[in-house]
RNA sequence: GCCGCGUUCGUCUAGGGGUCUAGGACGCCGGCCUUUCACGCCGGUAACACGGGUUCGAAUCCCGUACGCGGUACCA
């Protein structure tokens, strides 16, 4: 079936800009990239998008690159893998920019302006005074100190004489550009609509805008897939493309990923929400790249099917764009957490132990690995970090620092600490102690006592975790080992023994 | 303000005119299992934004309203 779809001549890009860390929604626009291309045969390309000298951010671009592969995105052509098409950094790109706006000029398509900042505000300014929308276009560009307004022999004279300029896209009046989306439908917007955006700052850079066409024609992108905030300026890729000759590759525009509280999940609103922002947050606080990867595919697509655990190869396989959905999705971290609960309880013991024993040796305690193992499958379907199997479990790897209030009072009887101090004799005259003997002896005690073996189990818990809940008491037991527990009862006798309730 | 895009359980969604007394998942609430907790299993709670059309019949098509989101930069 997937036969029928392989189509090498597929090109699909992420183009993210590094002004910050990836944040946890572009991700999503990598992968959603990412599983078009792999479902298709064709190439996922990361270009990086770094024409904002003010906005730069060292060490931005590292981070989006490492995250990627962190992931498991991994792309065919790139700024640090290289590939037939480069450089894939638009600064390094400057002088093709340069070459492509000569024709757009030359034609009328695009113009030369002089305005400063100021004036452009003055502009905006004057026009909502007077109720209009404030933007450089048809009804205000003759108004303005352009190509279009001034002398020919001027503008010649600023140019020459090094003045600052900005080359502005001419958007035609009178009509209505549409184009089709995969996600939206048609898509139709009137040119009045869309302002002169600048192509070339002053800089010398080009805008997203063109550098985006320019790059995406060249570097024979096929499908245009990213984040919705894009649909209102398509008309003036759509513009550019036909200036340009060139074909306008097939879009799609994914829907947004929104904070709890509403809006788009900005850093600040995510924080707000307990949301990690960055990809690397999610790294550091131990999520499984799996389930990230699984539960972001779902936030916005979903198979069609019950499904809903994927691995990034089983996703590649059924991944469409036809199946987006086209409204705004809130990030969810119950959801998350589920997701990440699911992938660590498939995970392969071994892997769980290399991923739990840093923290071991963070804590500074002083086991091996065979006892993290253990721990590990005591401890591995009651967690949904690996972290956890150590913090939420610190009795495995030291005594109780105390006892929990509410447990005691409810688990320690009027005859706990003599039913304990028995038990412990006689574990301490086992001759092998294991899950098995620990078990016979404390019911045999109990037995013997006439009580329930209950009334043994939950003071016996308490005594050696702190705690009223955990894995089976036995087995349990037979991971501390004998001297632990004979010691950790004992104790508890010792600081519980009159703390009884009746 | 203007333009665009959207609107099914709290959340992610299935649904593309009759099979919907609207299905699944997360969460939540019960129960079973376990003399703990978790896992697992069983059950429950909960939605087609509103108003007009079109049609024998609308969650599904059209229009309007409301609401939400996005855009409106020499940022991407």
């Amino acid at each position: 079936m997937s036969d029928t779809l392989v189509d090498a001549s597929v090109r699909v890009r992420f183009a993210p800009s590094p002004t910050g860390f990836l944040h946890i929604g572009g991700l999503r626009t990598a992968l959603y990239n990412y599983l078009f291309a792999r479902r298709h045969g064709g190439r996922f390309i990361v270009r990086i998008e770094d024409t904002d000298r003010e906005r730069y951010v060292e060490g931005a671009e590292d981070d989006i690159l490492a995250s990627l592969r962190w992931a498991g995105i991994t792309y065919d052509e790139g700024p640090d893998v290289g590939g037939p098409v480069g450089p894939y950094r638009q600064s390094e790109r400057r002088d093709l920019y340069r070459q492509y706006i000569q024709p757009l000029l030359e034609a009328g398509h695009a113009y030369y302006a002089f305005d400063t900042p100021e004036e452009l505000d003055a502009m905006r300014e004057e026009a909502r005074q007077r109720g209009e929308a404030g933007k450089y276009d048809a009804t205000t560009r003759l108004r303005m100190k352009n190509a279009l307004t001034l002398p020919e022999a001027e503008v010649q004279r600023r140019l020459d004489a090094g003045e600052p300029y900005v080359v502005r896209l001419r958007v035609p009046a009178g009509e209505v550009i549409s184009f089709h989306d995969h996600v939206r439908g048609t898509v139709s917007i009137d040119a009045g609509e869309v302002d002169d955006q600048v192509l070339i700052k002053s800089d010398g850079m080009p805008t997203y805008h063109f550098a985006n066409v320019v790059d995406d024609h060249l570097m024979g992108i096929t499908h245009v897939i990213r984040g919705e905030e894009w649909l209102p300026s398509t008309p003036k890729h759509v513009l550019l493309y036909r200036f340009l000759g060139w074909e306008v590759p097939q879009m799609a525009h994914l829907p947004l990923i929104l904070s709890p509280t509403g809006g788009k999940l900005s850093k600040r609103k995510a924080e707000a929400a307990g949301i990690p922002v960055f990809v690397k947050d999610y790294r550091a606080q131990g999520y499984d790249p799996e389930a990230l990867v699984n539960f972001l595919a779902f936030l916005g697509w979903n198979p069609g099917d019950e499904r809903e655990l994927f691995t990034l190869d089983e996703l590649a396989r059924v991944f469409s764009l036809d199946r987006v959905g086209n409204a705004g999705v809130q990030f969810n971290m119950d959801k998350l957490a589920w997701y990440n609960q699911q992938y660590l309880r498939q995970r392969p013991v071994e892997d769980l132990v290399e991923a739990v024993w840093p923290h071991v040796r963070a804590q500074g305690y002083e086991v091996d690995r065979d006892y993290v193992r253990a721990v590990v499958g005591l401890m591995r379907e009651r967690v949904t970090f690996p972290q956890e199997i150590v913090t939420e479990a610190p009795y495995f790897f030291e005594d109780p620092a105390g006892y929990d209030e509410a447990g005691v009072k409810k688990r320690w009887k009027a005859d706990s600490a003599d039913l304990l101090a028995a038990y412990a004799d006689r574990l301490e005259a086992l001759e092998t102690f294991d899950e098995a003997t620990a078990e016979a002896t404390l019911r045999a005690l109990a037995e013997e006592r006439g009580v329930g073996a209950g009334r043994l189990i939950h003071p016996v818990r308490l005594a050696l975790s702190g705690v009223t809940y955990g894995p089976g008491l036995f087995e349990l037991m037979h991971v501390l080992g004998r001297d632990a527990c004979v010691r950790r009862i004992r104790r508890a006798v010792e600081v519980l023994g009159s703390a009884a309730t009746a």
